[in-house]
DNA sequence: ACTCTCCCTTAATCTACATTAACAATTCCC
DNA sequence: GGGAATTGTTAATGTAGATTAAGGGAGAGT
């Protein structure tokens, strides 16, 4: 198993021993999702935070007509979880799936409290992935209120370079909040014809 | 000097010895700060993390139009920062200042990181908090995502039952997201007169 | 090679909420 | 205590983006 992207992302924050990297490693599960398969369920208990080392997964939640709201992507190197259902075991509102086939480990909440215990290195890690989560969500809220349909578009190309390019529009249209056929006409009528 | 509250909000996270105690209280700063005052200014790199104990901070973006736009209240027992602001020191986005005479204590950040390094303690803490925070922002984006303006409405009044009471109108449609004057129209329209 | 499903586009109509303006009621501060 | 600033209300008009509907094109599975 290769756990080299996992450990990479660990290492931007901080310096594992050997020791430190077996312990994390024997807790990590490897795990493929097809397209469209789901990861987690809304109305179940997010038990695990997952890491993608493959492919796209994406959380979202569905609103009282059945439409689909993008919260996040997740393409490779990134981590998605239902923050409020891993810690208060309550259900959780979003759904994860993928977008297309996708590998992914994860860890099992309790074996994160367990591996924070007993090396405070993950303590600290884990508290810079939130801190860091946390500045994000802040910024996109602060993007929401503050800026137009276009502005949110644009801020999403430079957000998610990679991801404009393979993703459906209507997902993009999902993320910054606009329906498929004004995401659309937005495109076409910008550009001179 | 009444650390009480600020020593209670870090007792439901983690407990601490003594020692602790009196190294973290040496790292706090008392402040109070009127009406409209500024305790931090977009442009300006946040530097610190303020707990209020008495009054209520606000923190707000402002559009290109000078609208202002509530991200977030903070009354007695809660924290309030520009977190991105925080850990890349690029200039905040956010103005926070004081909605009513507020009394608060705040760290510094390299007080805070010198804290964390000593005490792997404060990095749970840390660690805790962000995620709560990350939480509630996941939260808060659902929201505004599949709910209308009423139900944003509603929400806010479970969520902050003490400050509908207290808070002018135009800062509660602030904070949901409405103009003063929708709000007025809309719960106005509701209740059959 | 051919469905079937998904995706994108165009266009007409609709609506939740914004904007502007004007006035009354409060609250604050000197 | 009084003038100024802030707040809440009503109503007319404006608009960004939603909804509905319909047609065409491209991918994926058999």
């Amino acid at each position: 198993m290769d756990y080299a992207p996992i450990l990479n992302n660990v290492a931007k924050y901080v310096t594992l021993t050997e020791e430190e990297e077996i312990y994390f490693t024997s807790f990590l599960h490897y795990k493929k999702v097809k397209r469209k398969q789901y990861l987690l369920e809304a109305g179940d208990v997010n038990t695990k935070i997952a890491f993608v080392t493959n492919g796209c997964l994406r959380s979202y939640a569905v609103d009282k007509n059945g439409g689909e709201h993008v919260l996040q992507f997740a393409p490779p190197g990134w981590w998605i979880v239902d923050m409020r259902s891993l810690l208060t075991h309550e259900p959780a509102r979003l759904n994860i799936d993928a977008i297309e086939e996708t590998e992914l480990f994860y860890i099992l909440k309790p074996d994160l409290d367990a591996l924070q215990l007993k090396y405070p290195k993950f303590e600290r890690f884990g508290r810079m992935l939130a801190e860091n989560a946390m500045a994000t969500y802040q910024h996109r809220q602060i993007d929401n209120m503050i800026l137009n349909a276009m502005e949110r578009y644009s801020n999403f190309c430079t957000l998610y370079p990679s991801l404009i390019l393979s993703l459906p529009q209507k997902q993009v249209a999902s993320y910054i909040g606009v329906t498929p056929e004004f995401l659309s006409k937005m495109l076409n009528t910008v550009v001179i014809k």
